[in-house]
DNA sequence: GCCATGGCTAGTA
DNA sequence: GCCATGGCTAGTA
């Protein structure tokens, strides 16, 4: 029992939003492209929930794997980010896009949209 | 009562 | 810039 065990937190966590599902929608985000914590909580059927899905996103369990760094706000800023938002911004350029003063340029373009 | 948001107003230039 | 939204956490009883 070494090993924290996520998976129990989670179920726990939300009781409307599972976090499961937040996840899995962020893994379909492809490396180039961002999407928005709105639409990400429109996706799952609960417009208005943006800031719970920032939050949900905040205790993402393992950044190594989830691309959590690939959500922004829906005005283009690049937003919050547990390292810091100049290594968010350092991530997103890594991947091709363009940030000029703490906001995605040509912020539509590189807009992932949710089928 | 905080917040990794968002959308809508006021009010400046 | 204000405030509604929704989930969370600290800290009181």
């Amino acid at each position: 029992m070494s090993q924290y065990n996520f998976a129990a937190k989670e179920e726990m966590a939300h009781p409307c939003i599972s976090s499961k599902n937040v996840y899995d929608l962020l893994a379909k985000i492809p490396l180039g492209k961002v999407s928005t914590y709105g639409d990400i909580a429109k996706a799952l059927g609960h417009p208005g929930a943006s800031r719970a899905i920032g939050r949900i996103i905040a205790n993402n369990p393992n950044p190594i794997v989830v691309p959590c760094h690939r959500v922004v706000k829906s005005s283009g800023e690049i937003g919050g980010f547990m390292y810091g938002e100049d290594k968010k911004k350092e991530m997103l350029e890594k991947e091709g896009i363009e940030i000029e003063n703490r906001a995605v340029k040509n912020f539509k373009e590189f807009r992932f949209v949710f089928e």
